[in-house]
Order: structure tokens, then C-alpha cells, then sequence
DNA sequence: TTATATGCAAACCTTTTGCGGAACA
DNA sequence: TGTTCCGCAAAAGGTTTGCATATAA
């Protein structure tokens, strides 16, 4: 049976991804931690958030050409990524909808099944240069 | 301006992604190429793929702890991978909501908006296996 | 006290890239 | 004949892992 120990590492790497709405990679949320706990490892955030996400405390989200991004948000909503730029963003404004697991379910031999959609397209600054 | 060249490598590497529906990684289409062209690089693998991709001829498929997969089947459908095995399907008894992606055009400032959705579950095989 | 987590660094895996030579157009 | 592409090999980038030490329970 595994322990699971609540260590300050922990604690801080999950109220970072908690406290921004910005997607960070495994890099981003080791610089966010930089000050507050100089001594951290990537190794260690790295670790953290694979737990953090298994346990589903926090989303990690894979997109073509980026590093994998982590989501502190739990409520389902859907992101969109520039190809162009790769900015990525939220998107709220279109609901999440489980039916669509319950029907993979219904139709196929999966279970527990959850999806991940992610919308790619040109941002409107990508797009602007585009234009010049 | 580019001027887009048919080389061998090209055409073979597109059939073959083309003539499965395994969703291959890279490394595989090498390794399913590597009889009829066994000199055949891995590197050009990736190159003509990516290229595949950007041109449409392709899908290029991100997924969570896995390398990136091709598919040579441009009719819209839906994936699945299963979280225990990485066992990645086409799922095509649901549509593609191409509303969502005007839905997305109209409601944000991206333009040619397409979307990916991949389904995350545990597949029958690792379902029984976790029951014993 | 002891099992789990950390820091560090090395290794790993996937993918990209620089270069000189090959080959399409 | 001029570019684009290839093969090769090295490097880059992201992520995981082994090990000795630290630490939570």
C-alpha cells in the first residue's frame, strides 16, 4: 500500500498551478517556485505534477509542438491553441459534454472514460502579421 | 516561393501511413518502410511527416505519455487511448462537430479553427486485468 | 524508525537540425 | 543546373530515473 506524504514541495507546486490561470509547463511552474524555494529540482516539480494529476488534483494537458501544459482548474472547459504562436488559452464559453463519454462507453468496451478537446487556430495577432 | 518536390521517400512514407490504421508513430512508419527502403532515415521520416501534416495530406495526433501519432484517415473521427496501455483507436461512432469550430470562430478572435478530441479511458483488457 | 520524497545529475526518448552529397525539375 | 531533399549523426528539448540523503509519519 502506498503512503502518500504530504511534503511542502507538494503543497507549493500545487497552489502555484492553483493560483494562475496561465498553463504553465513543468519549467514555468519551477520558476514560479524559484523564489519561494530556491533549492527545488525540476526532477521534483516534475514528479509532483504527474501525481498531482493522477490523483486528479490538476489537469495535464498535451498539445502538437509544446511541452506538456498543467491546468490547477477543474471545472470543464475546453483550450485553444495558435498554431502560429502557440499561445494557449481557455475556453469557457462552451460546455463540457459528458454525454460524450457516457456514449464512447455505451459503444465501446472503454470505461472511465473522459476526453480532452483542444481547438487549434490563428490568434488575432498572428493573424494581423499575417496580413502585412 | 517553395516549390514542393515528389521525391521517392515522399510517396512511400505517405502510402504507408496511408495504407494502416494503426495511427504509427514515426519510428514505426520507419520500421514499415524499412524492407521496401532500407536506407531510409528517420529523419526524413519526421520531415516529410511533419510536412505531410502541414499540408493537410495527414493528422498528426498529440497524446498524453505517448509519441505523436500519424493517420492517414482525413475523414473526420474521434481517438481513444487507453490510460493503462497507451492501446490508441479510431472512435467513428460520433461526429465531428464542425459547429464548435465556428462556435469558437464566432466567440473568440481565432480564425480557421478545427479541433482535436482524444478520449482517455481504461480499455477491456486492462479492466479484467485489474479485476484479478 | 522506516518508507517515501527530495536534490542532483545522468539517462532517456522523441524530435529537430546542420551539413555535405544526391537527385528532382 | 539550381534547389530542394536525403542520409547521417549530432544536438536539442522535454521528461524520467537512480542514488544517496533528508524528512514526514
Amino acid at each position: 500500500m502506498v503512503k502518500e506524504r504530504n511534503t511542502k514541495q507538494k503543497a507549493v507546486i500545487l497552489s502555484a498551478v492553483q493560483g494562475t490561470k496561465t498553463h504553465p509547463t513543468a519549467e514555468q511552474v519551477h520558476a514560479m517556485i524559484a523564489d519561494e524555494m530556491p533549492n527545488l529540482s525540476l526532477g521534483t516539480v516534475y514528479r509532483n505534477l504527474n501525481r498531482l494529476a493522477e490523483i486528479g488534483k490538476i489537469r495535464r494537458i498535451s498539445v502538437t509542438n509544446s511541452p506538456d501544459r498543467f491546468d490547477g482548474d477543474l471545472t470543464p472547459h475546453h483550450h485553444i491553441c495558435c498554431t502560429q504562436c502557440g499561445r494557449f488559452c481557455d475556453f469557457f464559453d462552451m460546455e463540457y459534454n459528458e454525454n460524450l463519454d457516457r456514449l464512447i462507453e455505451a459503444k465501446s468496451k472503454f470505461s472511465s472514460v473522459r476526453h480532452e478537446t483542444v481547438f487549434y487556430g490563428k490568434c488575432e495577432d498572428c493573424k494581423k502579421f499575417e496580413m502585412n
